[in-house]
DNA sequence: GTGTATTTATAGCCTTGGCTATACCTGATA
DNA sequence: TATCAGGTATAGCCAAGGCTATAAATACAC
């Protein structure tokens, strides 16, 4: 391969990191809002944020762009539902968590770091590296 | 532990990720100086710039906050260079990015697909995990 | 040395994701 | 039912990281 190739398909992969970044707080919410449904039967801005760890400015903003890609619905004043396509994507998202805490653990992490660094790390990883991680648990 | 704890280390773990992810260009950059800089003996901003796949004021700027950052220095028109600082940390990025793939192939993912998926995810990966991840490769 | 091509810098715009301060609903209490 | 506390929305600010268009500086060819 060229190095023009090699740098072209270095851009790619810088750009693909860029492209899961801006999806990574998405489905953070997203599985925190299905969590607090299932928890308390709703998820208030204000549980949102202080679980996120934010201000509660910053949820409702984040609420809105939920909204407005289509995952969440909110009725002001009343709380935060996920569309079809929102309360799927959460399901795919703890799944995916779920597993890189097990693989992280399985080669050696301490729990508690497995599930610190899992927080950041799901959000890059594709399906055909869970679908190693899975394979790589299964045969263990 | 209770639930309020619980909801106070799961914010915890939110607010690190979102500290990784400020690093996270910061990193990439500085490898990738250095790389040029091994590679060419110089690094332009035209050449940081088509590697990563921006725009070259987009280049320009991240290079500005490096310098802010103290992990590099320019002169203008004249290519961009490491501070001890920064050559350090490139050093560690790219180690750890190496590990980051070979654990990512030891646990059956593609070759391919670990180069993509290890850019985003090295950057959420802690010494603790980085040490097991040494320690399980060396064990196989 | 002059003129042109290339590279870099700058200006100005946008979106995202933070924040504080403050206005506005709503539900519970008195 | 009137009040008020708590929760929510809104306004307005900031920094980071993208972009395009354009100015300025350098390098190169003649
Ligand atoms: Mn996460
Ligand atoms: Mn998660
Ligand atoms: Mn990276
Ligand atoms: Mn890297």
């Amino acid at each position: 391969m060229t190095e023009r190739d090699e740098s072209l398909q270095q851009a790619d992969r810088f750009a693909r990191a860029r492209e899961a970044q801006s999806m990574a707080l998405l489905e953070d919410y997203v599985e925190l809002v299905s969590d607090l449904l299932a928890e308390h039967g709703e998820a208030r801005i204000a549980d949102i944020a202080s679980r996120m760890g934010v201000a509660q400015p910053t949820a409702t903003k984040a609420v809105a762009r939920l909204k407005r890609e289509g995952l969440a619905t909110a009725r002001p004043y009343r709380g935060v539902f996920l569309t079809d396509e929102g309360a799927a994507l959460a399901d795919r998202v703890r799944a995916r968590h779920r597993t890189v805490v097990a693989l992280l653990i399985a080669v050696g992490v301490p729990e508690e770091t497995a599930e610190l660094d899992a927080e950041g790390i799901e959000h890059h990883v594709s399906d055909r590296t869970l679908a190693a991680f899975e394979q790589f648990l299964k045969g263990r």
